[in-house]
DNA sequence: CGCAAACTTGATGTTGCTCAAGCTAGGTGG
DNA sequence: CCACCTAGCTTGAGCAACATCAAGTTTGCG
């Protein structure tokens, strides 16, 4: 998807933010190896164990990363947004499946010359670390949820993070996934995410719009909760 | 901590191992920078939201990594051996606890400095890359560790974790670290982690020399019940 | 309007936690 | 050298949180 109309840019439509402040030659580069994809709702990018050719960006619509175990439980590893990269934390094949939640617009990459580039672009290998140390610092903070928080504390927790991801200039969260999706997010069932909103609403904590769509009415008492400081209340 | 004998490295007593296969000029502007320090057991390297002044890489021993809920509640993130650096994914402050287990011998590198390097030292960001991809795989088995194996899968899958480890040549495995510090990597109690050992025990997956020193008696089981392939048994 | 998928709610069950003793082993001092 | 002491480990009994199983209800789409 190349076009011939710009100077600037080897790929007019190129709207990948990994070389955000990079400069206007790195872009080129970057730029000229991408491809535009899109993906709809409920379609697999990639399955665990294939073969790991390209690396991809996030542009639009939200993903989800999962890893299985034989007899079919699931744990999401995580919901991927706009500027997330996925694919490169791999030698040869994927390490988890990448499904479309919403409907998703990506950038890809052919894995091999992404990787040259990091010798090659300057200041892209620092731009990936800073990506991938933020993505570590999220999985700690995962595996303190998952190991030692209740499951009030985990859908607090879950909801906050939900709201600090978009603007979240008003106190409406939405929420592009099913419930079962959060419960293989959290380690918990459906049923238990499903009774746990329903008990912070009737705590006057939030209230539920629609099923995807949650208004914060005590964010303070959702961030103590989702803090575990309250450990014994609600 | 700088020789004089040596010209071809700044410091004779450099044992760090990120710069493996880095060659001769990059292994002396790291080592150049390096200091080596040591940690008795117990002991604590950082505390969460101390100031990031450093990144060290483990030269000798096991440290463990946590965080804390405000009433107390652990979950470590990782025990790191030699080879395994620290204190790398961090802005300003250090975001979880780092402790010795052992015995503990250190580089440490000053992190501006280190960082520095990411640009200056060829190779050297992709070698960062490397090893933080592997983190973040690892942290991506834990978490479908944490979020959906039973006691049994968790125990069964830590053993293998330390068997593969070190050497591993024989069946013998060696846990350094108390009941206390695997429970709180598994997010499990105490309790349950003695009594799936003293299960697994019973059944003849594994023998117990002493509380630190796991026999594998029936490595092929145990692996099936730390990849969830045996649902209902044991 | 009808259907299927997603969500909620209730009743019951089970895993792993809590609380409470004992036990073991390694280190220290008499 | 042995007795003690403590930290760590094991074991047991009872319990609670969350899972499971089973209906209903709502929602969105053809």
């Amino acid at each position: 998807m190349y076009t011939h109309s710009a100077v600037t840019s080897a790929n007019a439509d190129f709207e990948g933010l990994i070389c955000k402040g990079l400069g206007q030659r790195a872009t080129s580069h970057i730029a000229a190896i991408s491809v535009v994809q899109k993906l709809s709702p409920g379609r697999t990018l990639f399955s665990e164990g294939d073969a790991a050719e390209n690396v991809y960006e996030v542009v639009r619509g939200t993903l989800r990363l999962y890893k299985l175990l034989p007899d079919g439980r699931r744990q999401i590893t995580g919901f991927l947004s706009a500027g997330h990269l996925l694919g490169l934390a791999h030698e040869d094949c994927y390490l988890y499946t990448a499904e479309a939640i919403t409907e998703v617009t990506l950038c890809r990459y052919p894995r091999a010359r992404f990787v040259r580039m990091v010798d090659e672009v300057p200041g892209f290998a620092r731009r990936l670390l800073d990506v991938t140390s933020n993505e570590l610092c999220a999985a700690q903070d995962q595996m303190l949820l998952l190991g030692r928080k209740s499951a009030v504390e985990k859908v607090a927790s879950f909801i906050l993070t939900m709201a600090g991801r978009r603007g979240g200039q008003r106190s409406e969260v939405h929420i592009p996934m099913t419930r079962a999706d959060i419960a293989d997010y959290l380690g918990l069932t459906v049923e238990t995410v499903s009774r746990t909103l329903t008990r912070l609403r009737q705590d006057g904590v939030i209230a539920l719009q629609s099923a995807c769509c949650i208004e914060l009415r005590n964010p303070g008492r959702l961030e103590e909760l989702g803090a575990g400081e309250l450990a014994g209340d609600l």
